[in-house]
DNA sequence: GCTGCAAATGCAACTGTTTGCCGCTGCGTA
DNA sequence: TACGCAGCGGCAAACAGTTGCATTTGCAGC
């Protein structure tokens, strides 16, 4: 578990504590090969300790993305989930918006966009987690086929 | 109002109706200068009727995006804001995670981005409206500042 | 090992948003 | 003019996520 030891260190620089609460989530969130929503964290913890709230799954998702450890997406059907970024390393995502599906791209490919913004609107872009729609490339060839057979 | 008629047509393609409602809700939107949040929009309608449904204006802004004639921004204290793309014509935003302010900007400098991912992913990116975080001009020096005072 | 204190938690109430249900309405058809 | 049907909206209930508050707990200092 790489990420134990910076979580814990991002928690002194602030003051934070470690808690077991706050440990069994980052295990969740580790045990989850992608995203997980917060009730899917909140199920894993429950099975390890029924003493846990489902409102300290939220705050710990919360304190995560702080400390910039961990990204949200906005899924399809507008639930959230959560994603360690330590895990993939960071990345970005690309979301069809016909099949839901999510596909992860290398942060190179963002990187032009960044420096165009710093040079022409002076903006420190951080974009940990970009989230692009669109459609993918299976979507589309179907949207064509479809737009054919109507014609 | 030039999306009026707009909406009324692509209402019309798919079937749909203009009903009283949906022209309060279009005319809601049109009167606020940017965005709005649904209660804004709600408090709007209710001025002129009150016999319309927070859920009737939940559903006319999800229609709207639907038909590609609205885009929704995550506020900074995590509330959504709806806005029409035809008063400003398509843009992005830039939202500064200190101040939480937001900044249009064009889409010319998200197309290279766009054009990338057609090459290297097949992904037909249809960003309506993109939001990428990062830190503006007046916060990050205001940041640098206080790295320095700190110092 | 104890103590004090701020941080953290559980609980319950709350907010913002979505959904299911059912009666109503506009429109094409007979 | 009457009928049927699909879209629509109001209402209330459900749902995801957040917040306030009283209690508990981690941890630094002794």
């Amino acid at each position: 578990m790489c990420c134990e030891a910076q979580f814990l260190q991002r928690l002194r620089e602030r003051g934070l504590r470690l808690t077991p609460q706050r440990e069994m989530v980052l295990r969740a969130l580790h045990e989850v090969d992608s995203h997980a929503t917060a009730e899917e964290i909140y199920a894993r913890v429950s099975v390890q300790s029924a003493a846990v709230d489902l409102s300290t799954v939220y705050r710990t998702v919360e304190l995560l993305q702080d400390l910039r450890l961990l990204s949200t997406i906005e899924l399809a059907d507008g639930q959230r989930a959560y994603e360690l970024i330590g895990v993939h390393g960071p990345h970005h995502h690309l979301q069809c918006r016909r099949c839901g599906g999510l596909s992860r791209i290398e942060p190179e490919a963002v990187r032009p966009l960044i420096e165009t913004l710093r040079l022409r609107y002076g903006f420190a872009a951080e974009p940990d987690h970009l989230v692009i729609a669109g459609l993918c490339q299976a979507c589309r060839e179907g949207e064509e086929r479809e737009a054919q057979s109507a014609a």
